[in-house]
DNA sequence: TCCTTATGTACAA
DNA sequence: TGTACCTAAGGAC
């Protein structure tokens, strides 16, 4: 389940559960054996978050503890680099209490501590990265609305001279970083944009609202841990109609909404493919500008 | 038990 | 644009 939010939130977790502590790490897979066998025992010293990609910082091998030993300042500590994890599609983190239970064959990465444990399950990405591998990754992202120093500057150079339409260039991660398919759909209908608009005719006060909203709701989905778009006098209790009930849980205007009355007009809710994905949408609430 | 679908990305042609 | 990759849940049989 996997957009920006659930990465920043997967970020704060980790240093939570095994920050500052020496953790084991182990791949039952087998796909990251390697890589396991070098950080089992390391400390998790940072973490960090960009779009959808997580990094877990690893530190030098605790005193007494390191193959080679010196475990002092300096000894063993040379940087050995982040924990790149990028869930895809697919990709599932599950917590829990120590102790860990027998893992499953499907588990990438397993991370125990004497407190919890984390079990990675089909991740698109889970590899032992340097520095400035790292580095090139940033450097190929747009700003993220979830990460604190960044504005919708770039974003909008980008927008602003495209062709494209605004529900592509959204899902791009060189664009904006951290945006998926449901922020996408939602933040369009929120705003009132018809998705097939070019990036180009997008005007800079819709476009400042835009970046503005998906920060405030990312950041409501990194605290809540799912998404939910809807606003206040919309919620099931405020129009007294019935919850989603639905896999992923938040209360939404059109995501997976296909068919079904918009909660604002009552138009029916619309889909299409559109690069590989399905793009939703209010065809009344969301008129084409011409 | 099989089929479909899913909050994603990269690479080939 | 198509395809490959990774996993699990839900629904149709």
């Amino acid at each position: 389940m996997p957009e920006g939010h659930t990465i920043h939130r997967l970020a704060e977790d980790h240093l939570d559960r095994f920050g500052g502590r020496p953790v084991r790490v182990s791949s039952p897979q087998g796909k990251f054996s390697d890589s396991a066998a070098l950080l089992d025992g390391r400390v998790l010293e940072r973490v960090d978050a960009h779009g959808k990609h997580l990094f877990l910082g690893f530190g030098e091998t605790p005193e007494g503890e390191g193959p080679g030993g010196n475990g002092g300042s300096g000894g063993s500590g040379e940087d050995l680099g982040w924990v790149h994890i990028h869930l895809g599609l697919f990709g599932k983190v599950a917590f829990g209490p120590a102790p860990a239970p027998p893992p499953t064959d499907t588990v990438r990465l397993r991370l125990a501590s004497g407190t919890a444990y984390m079990d990675l399950r089909g991740p698109t990405t889970c590899a032992l990265i340097t520095a400035p591998e790292k580095g090139a990754i940033h450097d190929r992202l747009g700003p993220d609305p979830l990460r604190p120093a960044d504005d919708g500057e770039k974003a909008w150079a980008r927008i602003s001279r495209s062709r494209t339409t605004v529900a592509a260039l959204l899902m791009d991660q060189k664009v904006i970083a951290g945006v998926g398919n449901v922020y996408r759909a939602e933040v369009l209908f929120r705003h009132g944009i018809d998705p097939y608009r070019p990036g180009k005719d997008l005007t800079r006060p819709e476009w400042d609202a835009v970046w503005a909203d998906l920060v405030a709701l990312m950041r409501e989905g990194v605290r809540n841990n799912r998404i939910d778009t809807v606003r206040p006098e919309h919620t099931p209790e405020a129009m007294n109609r019935p919850p989603r009930v639905d896999d992923h849980g938040g209360e939404v205007y059109v995501y997976r909404r296909a068919q079904m009355p918009c909660h604002l007009c009552a138009t029916e809710i619309r889909t299409a493919p559109l690069a590989a994905r399905n793009l939703f949408w209010c065809p009344t609430c969301q008129p084409p500008v011409n």
